[in-house]
DNA sequence: GTGACGATATTCTCCAATAAACATAAGTAT
DNA sequence: ATACTTATGTTTATTGGAGAATATCGTCAC
């Protein structure tokens, strides 16, 4: 499971390096896909068939399942983790994110997300703000 | 059980000696995350495992489900404790509770909690406050 | 009060991770 | 083919974390 937040940045290249806690759960290979939110979202490969077989079978059925399985699977991208970590994250993806320079990356249970650095501020401080009656709604414990 | 305040101070390099008293419970595996009030929970990693299931469960379906997630699981750090009995606490997590140097560490129950000394001062004063007048309204409603 | 012990604080050094710079290889177009 | 661009790989430097050693403080025993 992937839990942590880390600040990296992207070189001239648009290569990002994957912080050292995620790298061996991560593997050689990686799929980077768009995300929910605005934000991409990066499996290890393996995780990813699990996910894709998911969304496969929504591919024909409700718009909405029709569009998020386009969403996903065509934007999805294969990228091998270089001897230094990095990995090169496409145009038409940083661009969907709104990603600039400085990145946030987030390990959120099964998958790894990349954020711009201000939009993740500004998701985060938002979702503060109603953490409290999300979790109510949601029936479920925050940790008090 | 967690019980008993402290007073620890942060060296340089962000990192904060644990109480010897809570060392045993806490174990040499902990994990730092968000908490509520703005300070920041130490969980034994066992204990918290159980919190990021039920966590994860939701990190895909809702928009409010996936916001808590990432709060709390992107928030969350797994630090070892080291031979001095010392955590390390990520920079955006200091910053989340506006930790400076001094800090309180407060047993409470399950968890151990980490206060920005001042914020303690503050809050604790509020809620001696509030129990002040608590205790009024009870001895007004049960008084003669 | 004095000494001894345990806990916390502080500092220093070493090592790993990241970022930036640089170099090489592979195409592409003229 | 040659110059130019783009992609990929390697090296170096800087930052930040892990560990160990020393210093300080407080507590308890005597």
């Amino acid at each position: 499971m992937f839990i942590g937040e880390y600040r990296h940045t992207f070189d001239t290249k648009n290569r990002i390096s994957l912080p050292s806690k995620f790298r061996k759960e991560l593997g050689k290979q990686v799929i980077v896909t768009r995300g929910l939110d605005r934000c991409l979202f990066v499996y290890p490969k393996a995780a990813w068939k699990k996910e894709a077989e998911a969304l496969a079978k929504h591919s024909t059925g409700s718009a909405a399942g029709r569009g998020l399985s386009r969403l996903m699977l065509a934007g999805a991208s294969e990228a091998d983790v270089d001897s230094a970590g990095r990995i090169l994250v496409p145009d038409y993806l940083k661009s969907f994110a709104t990603l600039g320079v400085k990145a946030v990356v987030a390990g959120v249970n099964e998958r790894v997300e990349l954020w711009d650095e201000d939009a993740w501020k500004t998701y985060t401080e938002t979702i503060e703000r109603d953490a409290d009656a999300l979790a109510e709604s949601l029936s479920m414990s925050t940790g008090k």
